[in-house]
DNA sequence: TCTTGATGTAAAGTGTGTTTGTCATGATTC
DNA sequence: GAATCATGACAAACACACTTTACATCAAGA
C-alpha cells in the first residue's frame, strides 16, 4: 500500500511527532508508515482518517 | 470495530467459503472477522471493498 | 437415518504491527 | 561549535493477523 501521510502532514506543518501524539501511537510507528516500511492495521487506518478528516482511500492506496 | 461482512455476504448468497475464495485467505479467516475475533489487515480491508464493491467506511465502523 | 454443506471454535505455527530504546545525520539557532 | 529538533533506521520484545488442521453442531435433503 501507497500512502499520502508525509504530504498531508506537510500540509498541515506536523512533525512526525505531533501526528503521532495525535494518533496515540509512538513516532517510530509514524516514520515506518510513511517510509512504506509496513501498514498500519485497520483500527490505526481509521484514527489517521479522522486525524485527517478525510476517507481511508483518500489516504492510502493499493500499489 | 464492527463490519457488515455477514449481511454483505448475505445479500450475495455467498458461503463463508465463497467470500474467502474471493478474497483469497482462508475460511477460518473470514470467520473470525465476521464474529469479531480480529480485524483484517488494512490490505485485507481493501481487497473486501474491492470484493464487495464500496468503501471500507461503508462495511467497517468504529466501535 | 445418513450424508452433506455451512458455520463456529481451538491449537499451533508463521509473519506483521507496534513499542521502547538507541544511534546517526542534517538543519537551525545561539 | 554546542545544543536542539526532525527524520530515518535498527534491534528486541510483545501483541495481533493469518494459516493449517481438526473437530463439533446444526439444518436440509435423499
Amino acid at each position: 500500500m501507497k500512502n499520502r501521510l508525509k504530504v498531508l502532514r506537510a500540509m498541515r506543518d506536523w512533525s512526525q511527532q505531533d501526528l503521532a501524539d495525535r494518533l496515540e501511537v509512538s513516532r517510530q510507528s509514524v516514520n515506518a508508515i510513511e517510509t512504506g516500511r509496513y501498514d498500519p492495521s485497520l483500527p490505526l487506518a481509521f484514527r489517521i482518517a479522522d486525524v485527517f478528516e478525510m476517507p481511508i482511500e483518500e489516504i492510502f492506496e493499493r500499489d
